[in-house]
DNA sequence: TCATTTCTGTAGCGACCGCTAGACAAATGA
DNA sequence: TCATTTGTCTAGCGGTCGCTACAGAAATGA
């Protein structure tokens, strides 16, 4: 059995800024790793995990394949680690809103809004990584990983707006599964309007039309 | 040059009801053409264009490979057969909803209350083969030839919209573009949802929603 | 200087991809 | 019966897939 070497993540090789732990023994990595997880980022963000191949992901970061599988496993555990970053780098909105706005209405509302900009925004692909990048995955666990995270975060929706039901924020009746399936379905419709090709602005319009089935104003009662 | 053989759709064979013409010269074909067609719809739809592979084809459709190849050509052309048969099997309730319903409303009703029926209904795979089968694929022309039949199902919505504006059924101030657009949305966005697991009471239910940014009743002037 | 450790580049593994050549099988018309 | 036509079967093409063995390069501590 084999040593796993070391290879993970907080290597801090020469850009010695900080608490920079002592260099370690061998050969200094020749690349900076979140520079080249961010090309891999980018890569699957675009093209999906499987069309991504593996000669694409190290023509990309521009580094040799066994630099690739040394620094980051294999291209399961690279994917893997692109969608963390992704999670905390670009699609974190959603769960901020949820976590700063006082009622589920308003952070729906904030989301849907943000949505429209953040899957517009140049510079990147289009649309939501989570939703699209492990489509048609031959990989059945790959697929679900992504489809986990989708529910998760409607059922995390789901039960906010349960919590403003109990607080008399939103009436009594108030369907909580079906109004957070509906903003999941929105965003996820959203995000493939992104990728064919709609503008923020038009997101935006489709963003405000679906608003509107929440009451205008802050509270209603019926 | 060789010559192209015939290969093509009507080839009558052995199942000689109704008006069949008479029997080609050569071997006959040992299988029934439309029968291998519909099970390799079911596997596109199921995996999608990409991650079907031609082993994956003959073993569902139960045939070798040469026999795949001089019956529907490439595996291009088998799916762009399948996307044609799909389109009158299976994905036409938005387009009879559009032609046979007095008013866009209506027709939007009526299509997003049927589209949680489709996109669930046991026996073949949820959600909607145009939205999903050419997500994430290498080859761009495939996947653009879906991104133009879902843009193009919107714009006659739009331009369906637009004529119950002119013709009076929606204020003038409509935001046509915006509801079509929003629509599309939606029915994408219910279609990842039935992939995610949703059964076909949830999705009515967020049809219903769905449904109520357009006003209650049959026409309404502001 | 030198053994040790670790990373990099070359080169290639076995598996699968889409696809097809060529031999044989099964129908036709003569 | 027999040439012709067409479908099926076996076998395998060149190419790409994810991944890795191996040798050399570049750092370390002694």
């Amino acid at each position: 059995m084999k040593a796993p070497k070391r290879s993970d993540a907080t290597s801090a090789t020469t850009a010695g800024a900080g608490k920079a732990r002592a260099r370690p023994r061998g050969r200094p990595r020749s690349f900076d790793r979140e520079t080249a997880l961010e090309k891999a980022l980018l890569a699957f963000w675009e093209h999906g995990y499987e069309a991504t191949s593996v000669s694409d992901l190290t023509r990309v970061m521009d580094i040799g394949a066994p630099s690739l599988y040394s620094a980051f496993g294999d291209k399961r555990s690279l994917f893997e680690e692109v969608v963390r970053v992704y999670g905390t780098r670009y699609g974190s909105f959603a769960e901020r809103a949820l976590a700063e706005e006082p009622t589920a209405r308003a952070a729906v509302e904030r989301t849907l809004r943000e949505a429209a900009t953040a899957y517009t925004e140049p510079g990147h692909p289009h649309g939501c990584l989570v939703v699209h990048a492990a489509a048609n995955c031959s990989n059945p666990e790959v697929e679900q990983s992504l489809r986990d995270r989708r529910n998760a975060n409607i059922a995390a929706l789901e039960s906010r707006i349960r919590a403003d039901v109990a607080a008399g924020v939103l009436p009594p009746a108030t369907d909580a599964a079906a109004l957070a399936r509906h903003t999941g379905a929105m965003i996820q419709g959203m995000s493939q309007q992104a990728r064919d090709g709609a503008s923020r602005e038009e997101l935006e319009a489709v963003a405000e039309i679906a608003l509107s089935i929440w009451p205008r104003t802050g509270t209603h009662t019926g």
